[in-house]
DNA sequence: CCAATATGTTACAGGTCAGTAACGTCCAGT
DNA sequence: ACTGGACGTTACTGACCTGTAACATATTGG
């Protein structure tokens, strides 16, 4: 953010300045803007998984894990949010009601994907999914895609079938319960992904 | 990184920028200075796991968990490594170096640990821990700590011991093989802007 | 064809920052 | 007490960057 000139943006967009400027009140509401642009082509992608999947949850969620995965391979820069959100920690920038905004969203909504799929724990293994995905986009930028990242696929599925084989009523579950954040609770054997 | 000057951080550090400038001859030179303290800072950590547990890798697994989670609630501002990783994106910085080499220890030294814990598919458990911490690490600063970072305990203990209790020798694992990453179908990637 | 509007161009003001220079001051070792 | 070296202070240069002003040029609708 700070490591790039208006200049540089404006020539990048095959514009210039002034027009930028015209547009965009400051070099801040141009930040807004781009992070408000990538925040809707998440909701595009969303989309996309329940039209292509109408009425199959967790056909959507698979597709989530897949998406996650090439958008990482396709993107070696990680997530622009959380980048945004890493750039701007010593401020308290305006941008950073947009990057909220969208994080919890689509943390809701992954929760939402969970439920809907009968999974018990739905918000448990959302914020599992989501800290994976969130790991390898940032894990990228300092290890490469050789790394961790390359097994992101196999292990969100893992996680998936391992929370899918819990029964939904139950109370001996060997899962964390949802609210409890105790250590030493054990999870069922990990299926395999194929 | 570029959002801080010398004269701050001068200023911070109990001096003036001229006696910085006496000790690291650049600003690049002080970064990677800081990073090196940092890993070493880290080293340090691992050694009192292993003094704590001698010879209890299980346990120094355990004591990791709980150093992510103290160290990730104790600093909001997430990973340096990690940071500095996404805010020197767009130079081939010369921390860069610093940061890999750091990252790709502490990996290799976790999967290590997995190994000497008995853990069959040590190097999948290394990787889901290091996402998941990654994850947290970089969560806190766009959703905050009350969101998926508040159950890393949980999901990383429930993650060990699902993999504990892998038999050593499984051909027939429903845990995914090490080695297997699939090839990916693809979806149109994000494009992204800054 | 002719306004009205959007875009391009150049130049500039005001600010921040990395890095340097010159000079002053403190302090330990001898 | 002397001296060499480390630290502090101030001021400066040059580069870069945001944002604006004034003016020139397209583009579009009526």
């Amino acid at each position: 953010m700070r490591g790039i000139g208006v200049d540089a943006i404006a020539e990048q967009a095959g514009t210039n300045k002034m027009t930028l400027y015209r547009h965009f009140g400051s070099k801040d509401d141009l930040i807004i803007a781009c992070l408000r642009d990538v925040a809707a082509e998440a909701d595009e992608i969303w989309a996309e998984f329940e039209t292509t999947y109408p009425g199959d949850p967790m056909a959507q969620l698979h597709a989530w894990v897949r998406e996650g995965a090439d958008c990482v391979l396709g993107d070696p820069r990680g997530c622009d949010m959380a980048n945004a959100a890493v750039e701007l920690a010593e401020s308290d920038h305006p941008a950073r009601h947009v990057i909220e905004e969208f994080k919890n969203a689509h943390r809701h909504r992954l929760a939402q994907l969970c439920r809907d799929a009968g999974i018990a724990k739905a918000a448990l293994l959302a914020d599992t999914l989501w800290l994976l995905l969130e790991g390898v986009r940032v894990s990228i930028q300092s290890v490469g895609v050789e790394g961790p990242c390359a097994h992101f696929i196999s292990i969100a599925e893992a996680v998936i079938a391992a929370f899918a084989t819990e029964p939904a009523g139950g109370q001996s579950s060997r899962l964390p319960d949802e609210a409890s954040i105790k250590p030493r609770q054990s999870l069922p054997p990990l299926p395999a992904t194929t």
